[in-house]
DNA sequence: CGCGCAGTTGACGTGCTTCAACCGCCGTGG
DNA sequence: CCACGGCGGTTGAAGCACGTCAACTGCGCG
């Protein structure tokens, strides 16, 4: 017990410069001296559980959160009194972007599986842009990568839903692929209802979507493990070259 | 005719701090000084007719833009050789956000109407918010106020056709009034088929809820003159009070 | 004056949702 | 240790919202 206290907290405590995400996160492309003035103001917490809450909505803007390990989702509570998830975030992403211009957050975030999240005080990092270039132009292009991942989503929106399951499954693959990880064989830390909910499905279309690739050999599906079989022919899918429903709208 | 001239020049060269959109633009809450400095980098080029692209998908990435005066669409090209429609884009909004992390510009922009266009060098603006505090600010309100935006439009997707198109009228009312303008009287640049595909759905679809709307008494439509006469029953429809297909996923 | 395209309207087909039943895993408590 | 309840997930049947196809209208432009 005391030996897994201590694991914890060191885990806890690792400084940028020895996090094995420095190629993902903030610290990409800075300068070891640098590096040590992005530490000096992030702050670790203690790790977050399963259904904890990392901020609500409603919650002034302070900070972003980048993961470190785990991974969450985030939500909006929808007018009926359900919820809507907007995305889920692995480790090296930053959360908490969409607040910075309403100061306030709007939708909730809420860990998945255990994790450790470090959190950046915005005001003292846009201090910090300001005197390192490289830092500034990371939280540009951090910025700007967000708006096209929102972009890619937001065609999601007018694809049939197999092609949304497929584009889903190759996006997590590249996340984690980029992350070190396996692109082929992972496991999904949300349930099959945030899928559903996520990709604007119901989660019977995204259970028989599942079985369907199963069918055709694109992927292997064990609960929450998922081995893709065939990137090529998911990508294709993804694509919309499904030959059915063309929807190409010309104007 | 050597009139109108004087007065598209005229036009093109009103600087930042005698345009009417400077509350809106970059420059809101700048000191004068200020003001001129960013005036200093920015490029004002000839306007645009119909049809014109500011820029394509695969150009490399130098510039913002931000719409003077006009409109513009912004599109990606889909698979099969038709367009999808990304986004619209009106005076006082910036352009070209999203391609700053990938350094090149992944869909096109093409002007809807008559359009002047400011153009705003990013190296040189970037070096500019490191040294004006309040610019800096701005810009990650930007970029931040885009990121909510998209995220607006992702929710939309999973919405039914007339939660659509009234979240689509309610936006366009809303920008509309920012710039001072009717926000229930005004006149959409864009085409049935752009708009339909924009919002992922088929024209015949938005031209029905168009005469639905109508003859609910919601709003008049003659071709691309809109008003609008019960705001707060659209903002229901929109908010997806509408008891239809409650999508209210709890997971 | 007439071609052409944007827009509207109607009839029909279908992909997805909805409703419902069932299965299997897992935690809990007797 | 097993029984039981509950939830996540899968599968089947039926309905509906929206897409597709098709015909028609009318403004706009050469």
């Amino acid at each position: 017990m005391s030996q897994a206290t201590i694991i914890s907290i060191e885990t806890m405590r690792v400084a940028c410069k020895s996090c094995s995400l420095s190629t993902l996160c903030l610290p990409m492309a800075l300068c070891p001296e640098d590096v040590e003035r992005l530490e000096d103001i992030v702050r670790h917490t203690r790790p977050l559980h399963r259904g904890d809450l990392l901020f609500r909505s409603g919650d002034r803007f302070r900070s972003l959160y980048v993961v470190k390990t785990g991974s969450l989702k985030s939500f909006a509570p929808s007018p009926e009194g359900g919820e809507q998830v907007l995305g889920f975030h692995l480790p090296g992403e930053v959360i908490g972007l969409d607040a910075i211009d309403r100061r306030t957050h709007v939708c909730y975030a809420k860990v998945l599986e255990t994790s450790s999240i470090c959190e950046v005080p915005f005001q003292r990092l846009a201090q910090l842009t300001a005197i390192i270039p490289s830092l500034q132009h990371q939280m540009y292009r951090l910025l700007s990568k967000e708006i096209g991942h929102d972009t890619d989503m937001l065609l999601l929106g007018k694809k049939s839903a197999e092609e949304r399951l497929a584009a889903f499954l190759l996006d997590m693959s590249k996340r984690l692929q980029r992350r070190g990880l396996s692109p082929t064989d992972f496991h999904l830390s949300m349930s099959r209802h945030e899928i559903g909910n996520y990709l604007g499905l119901a989660v019977e279309t995204v259970s028989r979507i599942f079985t369907r690739f199963q069918d055709d050999r694109l992927l292997g599906v064990e609960r929450k493990h998922i081995e893709l079989f065939d990137l090529d022919a998911l990508e294709t899918l993804a694509e919309g070259m499904g030959a059915t429903r063309q929807q190409q709208q010309r104007t």
